[in-house]
DNA sequence: CTATTTAATTACTTTAGGTAACGGTCTATG
DNA sequence: CATAGACCGTTACCTAAAGTAATTAAATAG
């Protein structure tokens, strides 16, 4: 494990997005049939995290457009996986609330996508998963919100 | 360094895919108008990797269809990144190869677009460089090639 | 030598996103 | 306190990028 000099920012920032690039593609790859596409399961585990939110939260969250993140909603509800509730303070808004199929879904998801992960790094000796431990809080750090 | 118990494979595969995909997706979110379609830089950068290859070759590359490439490799001769060769043992086929001018574009490219990672990274502690660095590796070697 | 397979392409469809504009609701100021 | 403007979700329409089906041309197997 050479650590002759301290890794230079600039190219680890080359190394990192090839890297956090390949792997991303290669699970969206492992999506399966029955999986729901990104755009709406990310919905579902926003929801999850930070509970209900109005169509405009979400949009802004997930950086889409609010026409978008319509569309997205109203996909959901019609799976069933999230309902839609009035906001009495100010009837502009809407509330998106997940619904107890919704995060069945989001279980049932994560288990069948992260299946093939899970496997990969079953292979990895403990020393390395907790490197990747470390660098999923990184990564969502520098990511930010 | 707490090291409690070892990281399970299965929660850290959900820790990871959303790291990686929240990376990706703000590094997709930083891309310029100068810079060309992640579909078509990789493309690019397949060519800088392995040399020249037929459309064919890159779309299994890829994980696309056949004529998804062709439109993407056409883009890239009319960006005069690319130029296509014909192939004399087998005229079915052709080889797409990078132009000097691909070559310059992939090192412009890379430049611009990592500037904004560069940033982030540099306001890290050399040691979480250093697990970044690592988990890079482990990254491109769980995704295979 | 014909029949099948293969490679790239063309034509058309689907999916997921965006912008512009609208309609109902809230809020601030003149 | 009335109304002008801002705000929120939505509708209508457009664009980008992928997919499937069908086409053309070339190689190969029987």
């Amino acid at each position: 494990m050479s650590q002759a000099r301290p890794t230079s920012p600039g190219t680890l920032a080359g190394e990192l997005r090839v890297g956090a690039n390949r792997l991303v593609r290669k699970l969206r790859h492992q999506r399966g049939q029955a999986d729901l596409p990104e755009h709406q399961f990310v919905v579902l585990t926003a929801l999850n995290k930070f509970g209900p939110m109005t169509p405009g939260a979400l949009a802004d969250l997930e950086g889409v457009r609010p026409p978008s993140m319509t569309r997205t909603v109203n996909a959901l509800v019609e799976h069933g996986f999230v309902s839609k509730l009035a906001n009495d303070q100010d009837k502009r808004q809407i509330t998106v609330q997940l619904t107890p199929q919704g995060r069945n879904e989001i279980k049932e998801t994560r288990r069948r996508r992260d299946a093939w992960l899970t496997k990969q790094l079953g292979s990895l000796s403990p020393e390395d998963r907790q490197t990747l431990a470390q660098a999923s809080e990184l990564l969502k750090r520098i990511a930010g919100h």
